[in-house]
DNA sequence: ACCTGAACACCGTTCAAGT
DNA sequence: ACCTGAACACCGTTCAAGT
């Protein structure tokens, strides 16, 4: 065998395999040889591509970020831009619960993290944001969203209602929250998102006046490069 | 030596250690036989007191989740509580940033995070919340708390500002996040706390009168126990 | 009941060897 | 350049054996 006259891998084929069985088996199941098999090809094979198995869940990371749209910070109201966003970003780290852990790891070295940080922070500043604030809202909503993709509040709880007896006064009706698992992870996401968004724009006014002349919205500079 | 007169481990002493291990290098450098290693004993010897690896991180997320303060929902002005409490789960998770991946894995069967959720529920309901909302408010609050401690926004930029030139127009200055990392993960935590529970205010009437008449607030039942 | 060493079926990664 | 098999230093977990 060797080396085929056609390579066999290829960054996009391993990132795609990896996905699969991270989507169907769970974080833990994927080791490389495991993934090397998958590929019909042996361990030591993905080196050539990648440098660590770490590198590759950064690419699988990156590539599940990147299906979130951003198209929607063209249009610059802010709050219907948020709103937007958030949605679609969730829906694509919903999309792939089991990666969502590593998705916060590193963005400062992904691309399609960084685009995306890239898109917020313009619409935001562009609709009048202090950067220091558009920093802060890019942040917070990124918590936000993670945590909701990462964290379903309601996974945990058991179907046995019996073990919350006695020791938990409220939380009787507990084990009810296992069949509605995806109800109440929507209506928390979309009242929280609703939240978010509306407290932001009690802040707006403040923040305005208190900053430096925002004349000068960031631009595109001429550097060394 | 076999069998001990007095029993060397206990589960108090195996979390205890596998804290210290995670906080100083990090989940992936704990390992069975590590851990027992740094207990002074031999690897297997672990499983007379825990089930798995995983029911050990189990324990150790609890112990952490459990140092956050509960004693503000005695009083309840549910804003103030809410966010008193968000201040101290955060402070608790940050204070083990390394473990908070584990944190939401499995939160309905540990004592800590029941007594939190049951804590939250009791005193959003007593305050006027239907049942509803405030299973969907601890949700929120928790996804938005979890993502600010898991997920340090800025500490994924890098320091060499030139990697961002051109592909980014936006982020010119991000390399200058690295150092204030810290200040700007407190800043969005706090401007997303406060926008949350101004957010969660203006919903407030609509919530309560939209409900159910809200005359019975959960108290203990008496079942077969 | 609680610890031990030996053993099983795995890991991630390196590296010389092949084409 | 890109794949291979062999090898290194590890894993989590089981289990018979000891006291």
């Amino acid at each position: 065998m060797a080396r085929p006259s056609k390579p066999l891998l290829s960054r996009e084929r391993i990132v795609d395999a990896a996905l699969a069985v991270v989507d169907a088996e769970g974080l833990s199941a994927l080791s490389t040889r495991r993934l090397a098999a998958e590929l019909g090809v042996s361990g030591p094979s993905l080196y050539n591509h990648f440098a660590s198995k770490d590198d590759i869940l950064d690419a699988v990371a990156d590539r599940v970020v990147g299906e979130a749209d951003l198209s929607m910070f063209g249009t610059c109201d802010w709050q219907e831009a948020l709103v937007r966003w958030a949605r679609s970003y969730r829906a694509a780290l919903a999309a792939h619960p089991n990666i969502v852990p590593v998705v916060p790891r590193g963005p400062g070295r992904r691309p399609a993290s960084l685009a995306m940080a890239d898109a917020v922070f313009g619409c935001l500043t562009g609709a009048g944001w202090p950067p220091a604030h558009a920093t802060r809202i890019g942040a917070l909503m990124r918590y936000f969203i993670a945590g909701s993709a990462l964290g379903s509040f309601a996974r945990g709880f058991l179907d046995d209602p019996g073990v919350y007896e006695g020791s938990y006064p409220h939380l009787g009706q507990a084990h009810l929250l296992a069949d509605h698992r995806e109800r109440v992870d929507e209506g928390a996401f979309e009242t929280g998102l609703r939240a978010l968004v509306d407290g932001l724009a009690l802040q707006y006014d403040t923040a305005v006046d208190t900053a430096p002349p925002a004349t000068a919205r960031p631009l595109t500079r001429d550097l060394p490069g």
